[in-house]
DNA sequence: GCGACAG
DNA sequence: ATCTTGTCGC
């Protein structure tokens, strides 16, 4: 199905990511990320793709604006793309930042004033082999602060699944705490953070299935997309999460899905 | 050879 | 990413 890449390919990507992280902007650039209570954020931005179960080169790409802090929906737009890329570890954004760029700029184009002031992305940041995921390089190449969020761990430059960080992961109490995800060398890449418990949830705490695969803990791994700290990023997931994930992925998520369950020839047919 | 492999 | 969908506790 999806092909293997050349290797003069990944060395392209590979360079096209070392020339974009020239552009990264690490630490706080807005008023709102100093603020106490993130005065002055009123948008907060969220992408996400769906795919069918047999096609993974056809996709819905979702991007929502909800505003903040109520996290109520202000924008959505989807739409199907075909992806020219396949899915390679560590160079997901070659995949999936083309199509998200394209929604971004329909949002300029129709209703700039509802452009989010900062987008959480579905998956690493600078948490990455090379500092440079997905969340960079949308970050940098839209210019917009973003935070990557991953549900699982990549395991990069010595930040692995050893005994140490199991028992790290077993000391996160309270919701909202976390812990440094830290390189061979001592630099922190990102954070792994538990769902805080602090935000009003609508109805049941969380449901899910227990006889699939074993319960995935709510927590994430959040690292510095672009024009944002560490520190700000993780304090800001917390205070945008509902459930697991921060509420405009997870917006952006289920919209999509909906949007292929509805629009999309059922895809399992027999024969 | 073995394991890892964001989405 | 995609697929499983039951069942425990408030």
């Amino acid at each position: 199905m999806s092909a293997v890449p050349p290797q003069n390919l990944i060395d392209e990507w590979t360079s096209v990511q070392a020339s974009l992280k020239q552009q990264l902007v690490e630490g706080d650039t807005e008023e709102w990320q100093r603020a106490p209570d993130f005065k002055g954020l009123e948008r907060v931005g969220g992408v996400d793709l769906s795919f069918i179960k047999g096609d993974d080169i056809n996709a819905c790409a979702q991007l929502v604006v909800l505003s903040f802090p109520e996290l109520e929906l202000l924008y959505e737009d989807c739409r199907m793309v075909t992806l020219s890329a396949p899915y390679v570890a560590g160079y997901l954004a070659f995949r999936e930042t083309p199509c998200l760029l394209e929604a971004l700029q329909r949002l300029e184009r129709t209703q700039p004033a509802l452009m989010p002031q900062v987008l959480f992305v579905d998956g690493n940041g600078v948490f990455h082999y090379r500092e440079f995921g997905v969340a960079c390089h949308l970050g940098v190449l839209s210019g917009l602060p973003c935070v990557g969020v991953a549900k699982n761990l990549l395991q990069v430059q010595g930040v692995v699944r050893s005994e140490e960080h199991l028992t790290q992961i077993s000391e996160l109490k309270k919701g909202g705490d976390s812990f440094p995800l830290k390189t061979a060398s001592g630099r922190v890449l990102g954070r792994l953070s538990a769902l805080p418990s602090a935000l009003p949830r609508p109805r049941p705490p969380a449901p899910g299935p227990a006889q699939f695969g074993r319960q995935h803990q709510a927590r994430v791994y959040v690292s510095v997309g672009h024009r944002i700290s560490l520190d700000t990023a993780v304090r800001l997931t917390q205070r945008c999460c509902r459930y697991r994930v921060p509420e405009p992925i997870r917006q952006a998520d289920i919209r999509s899905r909906e949007y292929l369950r509805t629009h999309c020839p059922s895809a399992h047919t027999c024969g």
